[in-house]
RNA sequence: CGGGGAGUAGCGCAGCCUGGCAGCGCACCUGCUUUGGGAGCAGGAGGUCGGGGGUUCAAAUCCCCCCUCCCCGACCA
């Protein structure tokens, strides 16, 4: 009964290990058309719990939902220069409906900015209707020349929020609300992955936007994933789909606008970010099964027992599940539920049974603690919060390790083979990151010196900011 | 689209060079024994060998064309 290796290591294939464990843990699978994914239920269930956080904070921040259509006019994509110029390589266009030839195409929605403008416009009047607020959770299309499971895929699923607002100030504001309040604290508190925030250089910058604030994290190759992004619009949208108020004195002003999103790629955040050669590692906080319990052996009434210790969790408010499988070894079910990243085990046999007591395994460190089923709960739920705690711990002290400061555009490229590097954005300027770029090295963000925000126009040769570059996925 | 690798059972692969009954491991089904870290034995089912064309008595194997997937780039959440 020796223990053989489910997965590549991550180590020696990173990229084999993601795959592996895709697989194994039954996340997704890839769908018939190059590019699309099938979200298997257990992926899906992780994600509805991305879902349910992410959307309370959004509702927290005032922002009710709303759905708009799949298919979009081209016309409106053609309107906003800069935004048709950054979608058209990667647009769906559908050119026949109805076994006919359709008078103007439509697109398969790459985000919905233009259409959701269109309705703005019509519904926004006055500045007592603003600032104006909506949020959308949706399928987009953007056709993907290499595709990633959950990384990037041709179509993926997410939330995307659009406000419009009177000024840039109020504007910008909210966009760095929802940075922080929605996608930081998400982030950091329920999926214990560290983040720098920062602001995206003029390249990385979203198509239409004015500035782009991103949300970057280590994952544990040291290549580095956006995991969300705030823009500010100005009013470029604004003006081509004439979203305008009138103001206090009466005069007509156009909005200022934002939208932010967070997608599907927040599960391949959470398998990089936490999984190892055993499988998944699911922060607890997230986890939509946080305590499974095991039949070592159905014998002495161990099944009826473990039933019980299940129900006894559930009622103390903990996401449990009783695998009461029987018919299967014991060691195959420990690593069925190891690859699926359950943060907490509780194994009953014959052996506790008699002393009244259970063995807890953590996932996260694979720590095993003897304690009575007499208050299990309670055991159960400080050994969560260690294990959540440790993720987010173990996390940073990884991109700390791997994060080195440097003076020159050649050690920054360096430095990006095993993490992140920060330079000075004076030392690297336009030229420095165009020789990055050939590198297959970004620019991730920008921050003050002190690793603060800059301002939005906190820009130019002036500009005392830091450049944090990386490769990405 | 450029460079590299690979398509053979659900998954992982051998067979190809040198043409001659389509195989192995895991998974799956049945039975028995098992169950404290991927159990054992016995029996069984499962294949347009990525697709099309060609050469040949005979093609997984040789030749031509096409498609798909993976890795590294260019585009991007």
């Amino acid at each position: 009964m020796a223990r053989k290796s489910v997965l590549a290591s991550q180590a020696t294939d990173f990229p084999q290990w993601y795959q592996d464990v895709l697989a194994k843990a039954e996340l997704a699978d890839n769908g018939p058309v190059r590019g699309t994914m099938v979200i298997r239920p257990y992926g899906y269930s992780i994600w509805e719990r991305m879902q349910a956080e992410l959307d309370a904070r959004i509702k927290a921040a005032g922002v009710p939902n709303a759905y708009f259509p799949l298919f979009i006019p081209e016309s409106y994509l053609k309107r906003e220069a800069a935004h048709v110029e950054g979608f058209s390589p990667e647009l769906a266009v559908v050119t026949h409906g109805g076994g006919k030839l359709l008078d103007e195409p439509v697109v398969v929605r790459p985000t919905s900015e233009t259409i959701i403008n269109a309705y703005f416009s019509k519904w926004i009047q006055s500045y007592r209707d603003l600032p104006f607020l909506i949020n959308q959770w949706a399928n987009v299309v953007r056709w993907e020349l290499r595709p990633r499971l959950f990384l990037r895929t041709t179509e993926f699923l997410w939330q995307e929020g659009h406000t419009a607002h009177t000024t840039e100030s109020e504007a910008r504001e909210f966009a760095l609300q929802i940075l922080h309040d929605v996608y930081e604290d998400f982030m950091v508190n329920v999926l214990a992955v560290p983040i720098l925030t920062g602001r995206k250089t003029e390249r990385e910058r979203f198509s239409g936007a004015t500035t782009t604030w991103t949300c970057e994290a280590m994952m544990r190759d040291g290549k580095a994933l956006q995991m969300g992004t705030s823009h500010e619009l100005g009013q470029n949208f604004a003006r081509v789909f004439n979203t305008t108020f009138l103001d206090e004195s009466g005069k007509e002003e156009h909005v200022w606008q934002t939208s932010w999103g967070a997608s599907s790629r927040l599960m391949g955040a959470l398998v990089m970010a936490h999984g190892d050669d055993n499988g998944l590692r699911i922060p607890p906080l997230l986890a939509p099964v946080q305590v499974v319990v095991l039949v070592v052996r159905d014998e002495d009434g161990a099944g009826d027992k473990a039933a019980a210790i299940t129900a006894q969790l559930s009622e103390a408010g903990l996401r449990s599940q009783l695998d009461g499988r029987t018919d299967t070894s014991f060691g195959r079910r420990v690593v069925d539920w190891e690859l699926k990243g359950v943060p907490v085990r509780v194994e009953v046999g014959p052996r506790e049974l008699n002393a009244g007591e259970a063995v807890l395994v953590r996932r996260d460190s694979g720590t095993k603690t003897t304690v009575p089923v007499a208050g299990l709960e309670v055991a159960v739920r400080s050994a969560l919060d260690e294990a959540q705690a440790a993720l987010l711990a173990e996390a940073l002290e990884r991109r700390r390790a791997r994060t080195v400061e440097v003076s020159t555009v050649a050690e920054a490229e360096e430095a990006s083979r095993t993490g992140f590097a920060t330079i000075a954005l004076r030392v690297l300027g336009n030229d420095g990151e165009t020789q990055l770029n050939r590198a297959g090295v970004t620019v991730r963000l920008l921050t003050r010196l002190d690793g603060s925000l800059p301002g939005a126009d906190e820009d130019g040769p002036d500009a005392e900011l830091l450049a944090v570059v990386a490769r990405a996925y």
